[in-house]
DNA sequence: TAGATTGTTAATCGATTAACAATC
DNA sequence: TAGATTGTTAATCGATTAACAATC
């Protein structure tokens, strides 16, 4: 039934469309050191991946190199960055202009992402009509006549689990086709609309039971610095 | 090599690890519901997802139900939390208090998931010796003397991707056993150290090339009935 | 040429899903 | 009891990895 995170669009497996974007960082990097061209070797060695999986990452983007010689570099990163819709950026809304809310209205690499903040909302009324980072704060209840008139697809949800579904459905009702969704909650969408959940939590489930497990092996058999074996098993 | 961050730890498959705290969240709702018990056809239709992988991950948590009764709910709830490693808070420390760090450190919900920012740090001489929503902040120098003497286990770096590297070092050096790397950038750490990365752009980069292929394909069937299966969360 | 590298097909591995007996 | 649900084993599905011919 949660098809939506695991399936593939296109024909592209969704842990492809994962590794592309640290492509790009990487070969951004490599192109202002002058490399013209670039080999899935080396790529694979700058992110601890497996060469063959770069190659069948780039070849599902689309992009082909010559053997023995490699890939051109910017030619390579322009191809993925368009296939990604990085190339031009799209408007976006923010509605929860709490702290991360804000933290997002000021983290500037999101315009060459794709992505650019046109406006947020709050239920605040002491954040309304104010602006963040440059972004003018809106009251929630102006939501969908902005949205009807700006014609936005993107919609970034940075408000608490409470409200998150109520949100939803107004983004939704009016345009919004794609929600990026920072509320630790499962939302519920019409058919045909793209939910990105970005659950920090679950990030720091992983990390600390990680840990929890390290450490608990290291207290038994294998000192602090071994716990490399506890991690592996 | 950076087998360590998809390996499984203790058979643990790592998808496991990501879903156990969107159970957490939905049964603490149900609890304070005063839903005493829980099954995992319930626990699936809140989160889209199949009841049988439910089950699976609940067993491989460690926890037991019974047949046709379910789970104890509060029982449940425990028994991941503490699978989790969340039931009593771990001290970590937050290296680059800009605007994430500091979302980050006035992100109350942090306690109850098992972990506790008791020091930040950052170049700039203007931030240091000041707070930042309760936490004291120090200039990065002092870092690896406040280490030593705190015993602190996590890291969370949110530093521009340029300093990662150094700072990674800094801590791995120092006792830091598991890193939050919120950097858009690869680490290099000891064996034995755990990264978990949090790359913003890694997720806008699956939502924008959902969306563009929605929208370039809008009106054709094929893309329609695709788009069903990207609803769904 | 020789060796590195691409592109692609086949084999492997692991996670999800299905099937089903046990059970309350 | 009947039906829902657990626990577990088997089947399926898909992603990763290996193998290898083509090629610059």
């Amino acid at each position: 039934m949660n098809k939506s995170e695991q399936t593939a669009i296109n024909g592209i497996p969704e842990p492809t469309l994962r590794r592309l974007p640290t492509y790009c960082q990487v070969l951004r990097r490599l192109a202002a050191q002058d490399h013209e061209h670039v080999s899935c070797t080396q790529i694979g060695r700058e992110l601890n991946l497996d060469p063959t999986q770069v190659r069948k990452d780039l070849s599902l983007a689309g992009a082909t190199g010559r053997p023995k010689v490699g890939y051109p570099t910017g030619e390579l990163y322009r191809s993925i960055e368009t296939f990604l819709g990085w190339n031009d950026a799209r408007d976006a809304v923010l509605v929860g202009a709490g702290s991360l809310g804000t933290a997002l209205l000021g983290y500037t690499p999101f315009d060459q992402y794709g992505v650019k903040i046109v406006a947020a909302f709050d239920v605040d009324p002491a954040k309304c009509n104010t602006k963040i980072h440059g972004v003018r704060v809106f009251p929630l209840m102006k939501l969908p006549n902005l949205l009807e008139r700006l014609h936005v697809h993107i919609g970034i949800l940075t408000v608490p689990a409470e409200a998150a579904q109520s949100v939803c459905d107004q983004m939704t009702i009016n345009g919004i086709l794609a929600i990026w969704n920072f509320a630790p909650t499962a939302l519920t969408v019409p058919e045909g609309v793209i939910v990105q959940n970005e659950n920090l939590f679950s990030s720091l489930g992983i990390l600390s039971s990680k840990l929890t497990a390290a450490l608990r092996g290291a207290g038994t058999i294998y000192s602090i610095s071994d716990a490399r074996t506890a991690g592996k098993a």
